[in-house]
DNA sequence: GTGTGTGAAGGGTTTCACAGCA
DNA sequence: TGCTGTGAAACCCTTCACACAC
């Protein structure tokens, strides 16, 4: 039996999730190693500040190409443009919230989303008693049109917090909407087609995977340590 | 250079995280089809519903017994219990909210934690505005005075939701005050030592993998699909 | 026949170690 | 000397395939 989904990206040699997921990373410490007026950064201080290995760093780095330079290091606004590009943070994005609850009202007004580009052009909701509400200066619409309001917007991101019971159907809606990419909040994993990407965000994992740590923990010898994610 | 930081485990066979996340998964899968009055189910159908492979359920059990019974599958309530031992979810958890903002508000009336034990005893804030008020049936109680509080609600798990630039700072002193794992909201990856487990619950860079899949995929042949975590 | 449990194979990611360049 | 870029090795995780139990 074939593996259902899978997490493939289409290029050629590949990007694994956990790299693109340090890219990231990175890109942050890069703007903070510019906002401290820093010239050059080498693998070794971005590896410190983000508790990885220099040669994760730069393994990395080197599927994209040459950044660096042998002896100096990275020259922190090249490499911020560089991974800018290659995360496609050059420009901002239209995203839109469903489900105005507390989280997506939340996330509405997380600064570091608007900050890193990505702006919240469209809350939708299908409870009588919010549309026409707002959240921030936007007017929460009917989920029934989200077709028209998407297309409008030219959206392609949905970030999704609608209660797990309605989460799969919420999103056959918004691909068929079309929709590319989803963040879904709800405490369910959700399955799309082909071409869409989804990143289930489900808080109830994580915190259990914390109460195995700590049941684990305590009953055998307790050597290790633990950052995860 | 040593790593810095691992995702270590103290159990015998070393559970990787992806395994304890999965486990998470296959509980609420349970769980539903108890609700569903299903007296068993196969690792086939625990597969399909997650989007995985009847193998991978399967490895993932048998790393801690033998669950099933051939040719008939798993007894549902059966391993629903056997599951929440091994997660540590056949208890409840005091947890603390650290940083009583928009995100954290949301989280303490999100019903899924309560659903799953995890019960919020204590909100702490250091903002002179919002210590005094509540959120829920919580009063939000001084930081400064985290220490004894969380000693007195026998606190072991934090959930953080403070500004970026305060996060490492906070976590130092949650730590200091007996914490044992913190899931953290901050927009910032944090470092704990030895004996602490984190998970960095950072949305920015969720939501940057998503950028680069809609970026990498226009740019080359748009072959593959993609659900992540 | 059905579906689990598991050693072995396969594939992918991280780490190592060093060549190469400033 | 200092630090990058990278093949090769090591490691880990997933998938396969089949013995085995019901």
């Amino acid at each position: 039996m074939p593996r259902p989904t899978s997490s493939a990206r289409a290029d050629c040699p590949k990007i694994s999730d956990a790299t693109v997921k340090r890219l990231s990373k990175y890109y942050r410490t890069l703007q903070n190693a510019i906002a401290q007026e820093k010239a050059t950064i080498s693998s070794d201080e971005i590896a410190r500040l983000n508790g990885l290995t220099a040669a994760q760093v730069r393994k990395d780095l080197s599927f994209f190409g040459a950044f660096g330079r042998r002896g100096l290091g990275y020259n922190t606004l090249d490499l911020h443009r560089n991974i800018g590009q290659i995360l496609g943070l050059h420009r901002t994005w239209n995203i839109c919230l469903v489900g105005a609850g507390n989280m997506g009202t939340a996330l509405v007004h997380f600064k570091q989303f608007t900050d890193q580009g990505f702006l919240f052009r469209l809350v939708l909701d299908s409870d009588p008693e919010k549309i026409g509400q707002s959240i921030g200066n936007l007017m929460i619409q009917d989920f029934e049109n989200c077709e028209e309001q998407i297309k409008r917007e030219k959206i392609r991101i949905a970030v999704v917090t609608v209660p797990g019971a309605a989460a799969q159907r919420v999103v056959d809606r918004l691909v068929a909407a079309g929709i590319k990419a989803i963040l879904n909040f709800a405490p369910v994993t959700i399955l799309v087609p082909p071409g869409v990407s989804v990143r289930n965000e489900n808080m109830v994992i994580e915190i259990e995977a914390l109460s195995y740590a700590l049941t684990s923990k305590g009953v055998h010898r307790p050597r290790a340590n633990t950052p995860l994610s």
